[in-house]
DNA sequence: CGGCTTGTGTGACGGCGATCACGCAGGCAC
DNA sequence: GTGCCTGCGTGATCGCCGTCACACAAGCCG
C-alpha cells in the first residue's frame, strides 16, 4: 500500500512550494510512510534514498559523535524536513544521524535522486532546503549557547517548555532519565530541579508525566 | 582601487567552480578586499551587501547569543566562505554575525544581489553553498559535543590544535585571556591546563604565544 | 494480596571550574 | 635606571553537578 498525496494535498501541507510544476513531482514522486511511536525511521549507517517530508507528527534526531555517544540534536515537526539528510542525499552518503519517531508520525518521502535537480528548477524548493539549512544552524547554535551559558535550571526550562509546545500538549510524557539523557546530565541533578521548578509552581509532576503550566 | 581577478586566478583559487561562465562572473563582479589583524570585516547589524569569499588569510565568526553576550563560533581560512552569511544575503537580512580577521586577510567579496540567480543557473556554486552549510553544521555539532562531553582539557587540547594547524604555523600568538574568552571559562582555568600541558610536553609557553609540539 | 520492575526523592561526598586575592615577571615609556 | 601596564602563576574558598547508596512509591502480574 504505497499512498501518495494529490497536488491540492501537496499545496495544502506546503503552501511555500508555489510552482504548480514542483507541486506536482512532489505529489507523483512522494510516497506516504507512517511510523508508530518509537519506531526508527532512519538510522547511523543507513543508506539513504529517499527525504522525509513531516506531515504529522514529531520526530527527533540524533547523531553519534566522534567517540561513539548518542547526541541528540533537535526535534522535527510538521512541515519540516531534515538538514542534515539532505547532504547525505546529494552525496549518497550514509546517514549520520538517527531519527526516531516521538509519536504517531506521518512523512512524504521524496526520492534522492531527483533532489538535486529540483534545487535548480525550483526556486520554491531551493528556498524550502536553504530556509531548513538556516532554521537548525540557528537552533544549534542556540543549543551552543545554553550549554555553554546557562546553569542546567535553564537549559531544562527551555526543554520542558520546546518539548511542550512542539505539540500542542502542555503535559509531557517521559522520564527524567530520558530528559537526563538528551541535556547529557545526570538523572538526580533533573529531579531534583524539576522538584524546584514545582516548588516554584512552573510544573506539576506526576509519574512519567510533566505538565506545563 | 578596486582590484579584480582574473578569470584564471578564480579557477586557481576555486578549482571546483568549473563552469567557465562562472568563473567569468565570479571575476567580473567580485571586489578584492584586504584587512589588517584585528579589522572588523563585518559586524552585527550591518546590512549585508556582499558575500565574502576568503582568498588568504583567517577570519574569526561569533555571533551574539540571546541575551547578548559573545559566542564564538568557528574560525574560517581561504577557501571557504561564511555560510551564516548566505542567509543574510538571501532574505536581505541585517548580519548576525561578527568577522573578524585574525591575521591580514584578503577577501573576494561577490555582491549579493547575484547569488540566489547563480545558485539555479550554476552546478558547482551550489554544491559550494551546499557545503558550505554542510561543512559548518557539522563544525557546530562537534562544538555542542565537545562542550557537553569532554572536560576543559580535552577543549582546549582540540581548541589549541586547530588553531595552530589553521595556519601552518606551530606556534599560536595569543593571550590566556582570549582562549579562555572563546571557550567561555576563566582565565585562570586555562593558565592551569596550559601549565600542566607544559609538563606533560605537548607546548612550550611563552608570554604571548603557545607553541605546539 | 505479595513480589517485582521501573521511576522518583534524598542524603553524603568529591571533583572541577568560578571567583577572589595576590605576587611576580616582561616589556614599554620616560 | 624607575614606574607602569599587561600577562601569567597560584592559593583559598565556594557552588554546581556527578556519583554512589538507599528508601520509597506506582503500577503490573501472578
Amino acid at each position: 500500500m504505497e499512498e501518495q498525496l494529490t497536488q491540492e494535498a501537496v499545496h495544502r501541507y506546503f503552501p511555500d512550494f508555489v510552482e504548480p510544476g514542483l507541486q506536482q513531482v512532489i505529489a507523483d514522486q512522494g510516497r506516504i510512510h507512517r511510523f508508530a511511536a518509537g519506531e526508527v525511521i532512519m538510522d547511523y549507517g543507513n543508506y539513504i534514498r529517499m527525504l522525509p517530508l513531516i506531515l504529522e507528527g514529531t520526530i527527533k534526531i540524533s547523531r553519534l559523535s566522534d567517540d561513539g555517544r548518542e547526541l541528540f540534536l533537535y526535534y522535527l515537526t510538521r512541515g519540516e524536513s531534515c538538514a542534515m539528510t539532505f547532504s547525505c542525499c546529494m552525496n549518497a552518503k550514509q546517514s549520520e544521524i538517527r531519527a526516531v519517531a516521538e509519536e504517531e508520525t506521518v512523512i512524504l518521502g521524496l526520492p534522492q535522486r531527483r533532489l538535486d535537480e529540483w534545487m535548480m528548477r525550483y526556486k520554491s524548493w531551493k528556498n524550502f532546503v536553504m530556509q531548513a539549512y538556516d532554521q537548525r544552524m540557528n537552533e544549534l547554535v542556540r543549543t551552543i549557547d545554553l550549554i555553554a551559558f546557562q546553569q542546567l535550571d535553564e537549559r531544562l526550562l527551555d526543554y520542558v517548555s520546546k518539548r511542550a509546545a512542539i505539540r500542542d500538549d502542555k503535559t509531557i510524557h517521559t522520564t527524567h532519565q530520558d530528559i537526563a539523557d538528551d541535556l547529557h546530565v545526570s538523572r538526580e541533578a533533573i529531579s531534583r530541579l524539576l522538584k524546584s521548578l514545582e516548588n516554584r509552581g512552573v510544573v506539576k509532576l506526576g509519574r512519567n508525566r510533566i505538565h506545563w503550566l
